[in-house]
Order: C-alpha cells, then sequence, then structure tokens
DNA sequence: CGTCACATGGCAAGCGTTTGCCAAAATTTG
DNA sequence: CAAATTTTGGCAAACGCTTGCCATGTGACG
C-alpha cells in the first residue's frame, strides 16, 4: 500500500557495472560515438536498454555548463497570438534536440525579471516574447545569459520582428482603396512595444495616403474591452477601426452586432494577428497576419547558433506580414 | 565585437570567498536559515546580491535528486482547450514554487514516451494530460516518476477528470426537452479516453431518456474535419449532433451555414470543451464547459502531495462539468 | 621483426551544491 | 567556576556525469 514514491533509477554506473566497463566507457559510448569499440557500444546501449537507464541532465548540465535547455517567456500563455509561437519554438527545440521550458509572466514585469534569474543558471538561454522590460534591464539580463527578443528590437540582442511597416501600410492602403478618409486606431498596452510600431507604421502610412489616423486608448487588448472601445468608435462616427489585435477586434465586432451597426457597411474593422477565431467570428475579421511560428522556430535557431559560434552579433531579422482580407472590412458607407 | 557569450556566473564559492566564509555556509544562509547566525546570514545575502549570485539548480537537483520542476505533457500545445490546463498548472506551480516545463508530443504516443524517458530523470513528476498511451505503459512509467493524469483514468494512478457522466446527461436532457428525440454524435480520435467517455455518458443517458443516439467517425476534432462531418449530418437528416469537442462543432457550424442548413433551426448543435472562440462563433456554440484551469492546478496540487508524503495514493478526482446553453441549439424542427 | 601510430578503455579530477559530522565558541546550568 | 549544552561554522564526501590524460593492445609499415 505504502508504496514510497518512484524506484531508484539506474545510473552511469549500474550500467557500467552490469556491462563490465567503466563508467566512463558508458558516457562515450552516449556521446562519442567514435571514440569506442563497435561491439563494446552495442553491449553497453544493450544493457542500458534494459536497465532502462537514461542520463541525468542534472548531471550532464552540471559538468559540462551545457543543459540543452531553453526557456521561452511569454506574457500570457492563454493569448491565442502566443499559441504560433510556442508551436514554432516547440519544433525548433525539438529539431535542435532542446528542451522547452515554458514560463508564463503573468504580463508582470517584475515576475519577468525575477524569471530571467531564477531560469538563468539552468537553461541554455531564453527566447523572451513581448516583453515589457526596459532596454537596460534587458540588456544586464543578457550579460549573463544568451537572450533573443521576439517581437521587440533593442540593440545589442538579436530579434526577430514582425514586418509591421509593410503590414501597416497595406492596411492603409486597403482602407483607402476602399474610399475610407480616414480611420481610428484602438491602442493596446503603452508598453508594448509592437503597439508603438502598429502605430507609428499606421500613422506613417496614413499621412503617405492623405488619410487621418486618430489613436484611441488604451485597451487592454481583451474581448471584454471591446465595448468601451466599439463605443467610442460609434461615437466619434468613424468609418473604419484598426484594432490593436484581433481580441479586441472581435470583442469591437460584438459590440456594434450588438449595437446594430452593420459590419463592413457602417464600418470596417481590421485586426492583427490572425489568431485562432479571426476566421470564424461574426463577420470573419480582415487582419494582419504574422508568422508567429516562423518567428518561435527563428528564435530558437538563432539561440542554437549563438551557442555554437559562441557570439550574440546576429541582427534583427524581419518576418513578413500579410494583409488577411475577409469580411470585417469593405466599402466606405456613401455620406 | 567578439564578445564570447555571457558572462561566467559566481558560483557559491564566489560568495564564500567574497564573505570570508565557507561554501557550505552560503549554502545554508539560503536554504537553513535557523542553521546560521543572523548576523553572518545577513553578510551572505548582502555579498550573493551583489555578486548576482543565484544558486545553480543543476546542482542542487544532482545533490538532493529534487529538480522543483515538473513537467506538463500536451498532445497539442495549439489546441485551445489545453490553454487552459496550461494555465492552472502554471498557476499552481508558482504556487508551489516549481518550475513548469511544457512538453508537446505532437499527438505522437512515441514522442510522447520518449519524452516520459528523456525528461524523468530532470523532473521532480509528470502532469500528462489526455495521453495516448496504454495503461501498462503509463504503470511502467509510473514506475520511475510521480505521474498525474488529466481526463484518463488509469488504475493505479492519480488522476483529474471532467464528470462526463452527469455532464452528458445535462445535454442530453437538454435535447430532450427541446423535442429532439434522436441526436448524432461527432467521434473524436479512436484512442482519446474522454472521447469513450462522452460517447459512453451520451449514449446511456440516452437510453435513459428514449433518444436514439449514433456515432459518426472517427473524424480528427480540427476546423478542417467539419465540412466531412456536417456533410455526414445533413445526409443522415439529424435534427441535433453533438460534436466530441468544440474545435470539431465550429467547423461544422460553418459548413452548414455554407449549405444553407439553419441552426438550430435546422439542427442544433452541442460541443465540448467551451474553449476559446466558442462564444463568438456564429452562431455561439452551445457546449459541456470543463474546469480546465482547476484541474490543471490540481494535478500539480497533486503532484507536489505525492511529493511530500512520498507516496502514490491519492484517488481519482472528479471535477463537476456545466452545460453552457447558447444559440446554437433549441427546438427541433416540426415534421 | 622492430617501431610507430592509432584504436580503445580506464583512471581520476572536477562541475556547484548539499549535508553529516566534528570542533570551536558561546551560552546555560548546577 | 566547572561541566554540560547549544550555537555556529568548517571539512569533506557525496550526487551522476564528462573529459583530459595515460596505458594497453592492435595492426601497419619499413
Amino acid at each position: 500500500m505504502d508504496q514510497t514514491g518512484p524506484r531508484r533509477r539506474a545510473t552511469i554506473t549500474d550500467v557500467a557495472l552490469a556491462a563490465g566497463v567503466a563508467p566512463s566507457t558508458v558516457s562515450r559510448a552516449f556521446t562519442r560515438p567514435g571514440r569506442v569499440n563497435h561491439r563494446t557500444r552495442e553491449l553497453v546501449l544493450e544493457v542500458a536498454e534494459r536497465l532502462g537507464y537514461s542520463p541525468n541532465p542534472a548531471a550532464q548540465a552540471l559538468e559540462s555548463g551545457r543543459s540543452r535547455t531553453v526557456a521561452l517567456v511569454v506574457p500570457d500563455i492563454t493569448n491565442p497570438y502566443f499559441a504560433g509561437v510556442i508551436k514554432g519554438a516547440e519544433r525548433g527545440a525539438a529539431k535542435a534536440g532542446l528542451t522547452l521550458v515554458l514560463a508564463d509572466t503573468q504580463e508582470n514585469p517584475a515576475n519577468e525579471e525575477q524569471l530571467l534569474r531564477r531560469l538563468g543558471p539552468a537553461v541554455d538561454g531564453f527566447v523572451v516574447t513581448a516583453t515589457r522590460l526596459p532596454d537596460d534591464t534587458l540588456r544586464a539580463a543578457a550579460e549573463l545569459n544568451r537572450i533573443v527578443l521576439v517581437n521587440r528590437a533593442c540593440r545589442g540582442l538579436t530579434s526577430i520582428v514582425a514586418d509591421y511597416d509593410t503590414g501597416t501600410r497595406q492596411i492603409v492602403t486597403h482602407l483607402a482603396s476602399h474610399g475610407h478618409r480616414s480611420f481610428v486606431f484602438l491602442g493596446g498596452p503603452p508598453e508594448s512595444w509592437s503597439g508603438a510600431r502598429r502605430w507609428a507604421g499606421l500613422r506613417a502610412a496614413a499621412e503617405a495616403h492623405g488619410l487621418t489616423a486618430t489613436r484611441f486608448g488604451p485597451y487592454t487588448p481583451t474581448i471584454d474591452s471591446g465595448p468601451a472601445a466599439a463605443d467610442a468608435v460609434i461615437a466619434a462616427g468613424a468609418t473604419a477601426v484598426v484594432a490593436h489585435n484581433d481580441v479586441l477586434a472581435i470583442g469591437v465586432l460584438r459590440r456594434l452586432a450588438e449595437r446594430r451597426v452593420a459590419v463592413p457597411e457602417d464600418v470596417s474593422v481590421v485586426g492583427f494577428d490572425n489568431v485562432f477565431g479571426s476566421d470564424f467570428c461574426h463577420p470573419p475579421l480582415t487582419t494582419l497576419a504574422e508568422r508567429t511560428e516562423e518567428a518561435g522556430a527563428r528564435a530558437i535557431e538563432a539561440l542554437a547558433h549563438q551557442a555554437s559560434r559562441g557570439t550574440q552579433d546576429t541582427p534583427a531579422r524581419v518576418l513578413p506580414t500579410q494583409l488577411v482580407v475577409r469580411a470585417s472590412s469593405g466599402t466606405a458607407p456613401a455620406r
């Protein structure tokens, strides 16, 4: 009845003993196949298999200083935007033979900093997405750890970012070609780097096209912020809205439906991220898609690359974006 | 230019040297506050802070055999169903001072087995969700590791499961009270334990209510399987459909709209999971909600409990479910 | 057949901690 | 004030693995 937890695991010594060789030979059989006789290796592997042995990563890490583990830091795991990044990072890590640790900062910079510190010695590097940390803190952390940023640029650090300049230009062109003369941007959290880039891109593109761009907000990018944002849009009589992200846009969509504002006949709505759900909300959402999976995979790759080269010199990588036009945007209403 | 990676980290010896004490004293200052003089402790902590020291988890793990790390194994991270479990586990782990490692098996039992093996020595335990592994494999793995199951029961192992019996009864009652005389169940993957439980519950409840239940499928539970499933439903002339999960249900919803089948006038649709999106698809989906966050948190809790008690005796915990009635289900069409 | 090079396996040190044990110092007790 | 006890800190041995170095055995070459 009282089984006291799991059985003891076989260690390298157990295998060595059982195979009649030295522990070092067992080690080499696993990690340096050419360094040991073929037949010996077979034997060792067989014995190891029989004993259910697998090397203790902690011990390996201790000796070599390499844990073959990287951490992915996200502000909020449940945010569907990050699902893609996570998936991509997972894939990248698997390909590179790395273990992925996922850490959620709960949108809290203090948590984030503590996390970097606590996990630091245990991992070979970090991929930090959409961080809220200031540049100096980031750079300080980078002194002790390899760090790759996703959707945040910081001088001196490798980063993978989406091409918001081109993307926002596409959005504005899309709106302009449908006769819109102005639009409202529903801003997200002020600390959000990507939010700032999105607005900057939109504003520049608007100017280039002779459109008027106005920023509302900031709003928390959740569905629940939709009503407040939508009401502001209605009050302003805007013909087009670009939301900080899809989740907010979907919230806006719901509220507009509630208030009997027709989309896209009365108001066009555009989001960012192309998250799960943006294609089956009502109406389906026009949105700027980022290659989140690729971003995740690339970030891991960059990290692995740094580790092998031993340097931090990789420049920022910019990933293309793509405007996915769906039913939520269309011709501006005639006035 | 060629900064060779991160700086060397301070070790316990560095701190000891700088503070003029022995490493053991530093160790105790951190882990056994009562065991060292108050003033010495202050000093050590201060020096440690100054040097930016934090203990190397790998070394700690090696010595103590405890890594204070647990792994959460999910079949597919991007499946929104698991977002809740992940979030809950995150929270639970944070509360217990545990680090959470997230591992994705990509719906592949072989991956899953390998993962358990590879990660085994590195973690204090596993939370395994919706596993596809057979009972024996699971029990074998449990010999070497602490394991808690989520949404899968297995004799001898602790598990957290949803109360599908009550839940499915609610679904059937709901349908019956709206005049439906029969319904179709769109089955998911055959290896899915929860899928089997769902169908078993539905069938039993149908019998109790005098309804006819038919199973179609199996279908891969993705939006893309929606068309095939919906077409089968239309061909069968069913008045009500219960899908393996929400994602599949949403796919069905889309196809039905495409084929101009009115929901819920012509066909009622019910899903499982209450995932992100089920409230803003069109029409909003009636679905059986599970307490996924709670399941995740409880699983971690159970693991931590096992670790402290050193035993594996916790019985299965059943979490209540709740039918969320939305617009996708209603009165059966008059014949 | 002697010499050399290489293939192969073992020894032992060390990675950064924790912890059992002991010694010295400080405190209490009689 | 001596003896007993407690507090405090250091020593050194693990923990499981890797790896530089050395010793032996093997085959090739001259």
